[in-house]
DNA sequence: CTGTTAGCGCCTTCAG
DNA sequence: CTGAAGGCGCTAACAG
């Protein structure tokens, strides 16, 4: 590998001279400068990048952490990420945090290897976004509720969200209605959970333990989960799932057991993926502001780059999207 | 920022002591390794990746390139070059190709900030990866045909794919086959059309440019190009979509205009993603090897960074994945 | 406009 | 086992 050092010899230059003519600053003369191309294009010269970073102390990066690269991901959410940090000059790269605390990710948190960082990530810890936080490293979360001073928080309302999806089931006169729970570390989870139950509580319906089983997320989970609903004497009159991927593993279980949707029973879920249009029957569901959210994560990050000041909790409110796994026996209301 | 000076300074100790220690090297006092130990956690100390990096001359880590970080991945790819890399005690980090020659992708390919490299973005250009590919650097394309003695090739047989697709079509008794073709500088999109235009030779029925239309592999391309093709007079009786996204377009475009599939007109793919089980009718199509194909890559990245031999060119198979998007009207054969 | 020079933070011989 | 010293490749004052 040709050094600059090698350029510079070749095309008679000083060291910084080459430096200046490669990195197009304005002092150096044009003669100069194609002297210089033209050395280090017959050297096939590369800069190395790790050097200029040492020096530079400023990467132009932000990295988004994902608890895994293949997973579903909410792709609007990345784009939002994505269409903000190259607008601004920046580059975007994505890690996964398999791995645990030997992953690419904390590696990339700890050692300061971005400018920013935006997670999205349940298996990243606490702890290490505590340790890695600092005044000029913003860290911007997605998915949990962290108080601290250098790192930004934004959050969808799942809280209300979750309201939204339970009135609906409320509203169309159903009153058992069983809740598959994410994992229950899961911050988004747990406050699903309590939108569910306040929703309930302010109809003055119980809440039943029997009727809140527990999922993690996946697809299977949800498919396990309702059969063993199913397995229950007795079929409540609606489930809301708290998220979609479960919601579609949950409408397999009972395509499979026979039990119509809605016919026999509603459905409802959480997220809005690009599947959940797909499925049979579409999913009713609370969509998240994922763009936005994305977007605004990459968006705080600049601020505080550059020295603004910013809050540090953002929520983002949810919407309800009608579709046709929920049965509509309102009559009046 | 501590650097490891302030921990030596502290811990009493020369620096090369210190980063002994903390590099966990043998030779150390357990005694020293403590002291040392406890000044790094006192001071918050981590370590500066990009200056050790530099000395090190290797990242221990392999990159990923995608066209766009948030769109339809195939994600079963991604997990294997994912598996394989973690397998390794290797980091993985993703980058998109978006904004040409100054996208980050074009940025660790030519800088070389990474050990190796595995590509899937059409828009990152051959010549970038020629001037970035050295012995000491594997790239492997999955996208493309490239010769060159450091860049390595993996690609599934598009070709065959795409005979397979063709024959499925003509043995059910269909002869009009319109085919929606990807982007004209998609290489995978040239071979499966050859694997098309070869299956009609080989059975004498003649090609009509009438029935090629051109894509561009997204979904609205695919709803278009359906829609150019009904408003025409005559409908063929099957289409043979160049990737699923565009034939999920052209379900809806046929939805749209009453025209059932496969009844009045029958419908295959290619790729075989997550969605395609899901749409109505369940779309028949080729599927690709997908996460043989990216764990494929990583593996020969590893062989020769381990100095051994490789081939320069692999080919994967393809499978038809019968669905119910074909007319079944084959009575003998 | 160009050359000299001093580090960036870390790792690693090489002598003690 | 430990300390001093050199250097990875590049950038950015600072002088000419």
């Amino acid at each position: 590998m040709a050094t600059i050092k090698d350029v510079a010899k070749l095309a008679g230059v000083a060291i910084s001279t080459a430096s200046y003519a490669l990195n197009n600053s304005a002092k150096i003369s044009a003669a100069t400068r194609k002297k210089v191309e033209e050395a280090a294009r017959s050297l096939n010269y590369q800069k190395n990048g790790f050097a200029s970073d040492l020096k530079r102390t400023q990467t132009k990066t932000i990295v988004l952490i994902l608890s895994d690269l293949s997973g579903p991901y909410y792709s609007e959410l990345i784009k939002g990420v994505q269409e903000v940090t190259s607008a601004n000059g920046y580059d975007l790269i994505a890690c996964s945090s398999i791995g645990g605390q030997q992953s690419t990710a904390v590696k990339f948190l700890k050692e300061k290897r971005a400018d920013g960082v935006v997670v999205l990530a349940h298996n990243i810890t606490d702890e290490v976004i505590l340790d890695s936080a600092r005044p000029d490293f913003p860290i911007v979360v997605l998915d949990r509720n962290l108080q601290h001073d250098h790192v930004i928080q934004v959050e969808v309302d799942n809280t209300e969200g979750a309201r939204m999806a339970t009135n609906y089931l409320l509203d169309r006169g159903m009153k058992e209605i069983a809740y598959i729970s994410g994992p229950n570390n899961s911050h988004d989870n747990e406050r699903r959970l309590s939108g569910y139950r306040e929703a309930l509580e302010k109809r003055h319906v119980p809440f039943s333990s029997r009727l809140k089983i527990s999922g993690d997320f996946t697809r299977d989970s949800g498919y396990f989960s309702t059969k063993m609903l199913i397995a229950q004497q007795h079929l409540p009159e609606a489930v809301f799932f708290a998220n979609d991927e479960m919601a579609i593993g949950g409408l397999q279980a009972f395509a499979e057991k026979g039990i119509r949707v809605p016919d026999d029973i509603s459905v409802i879920g959480f997220d809005d993926i690009q599947l959940s249009e797909y499925v049979s029957p579409p999913l009713t569901t609370i969509r998240q502001p994922k763009y936005e959210a994305g977007a605004l994560a990459v968006h705080l990050i600049f601020q505080v780059l550059a020295g603004e000041k910013v809050e540090d909790h953002y929520n983002l409110s949810t919407e309800l999207i009608e579709r046709s796994s929920v049965k509509n026996h309102s009559y009046s209301r």
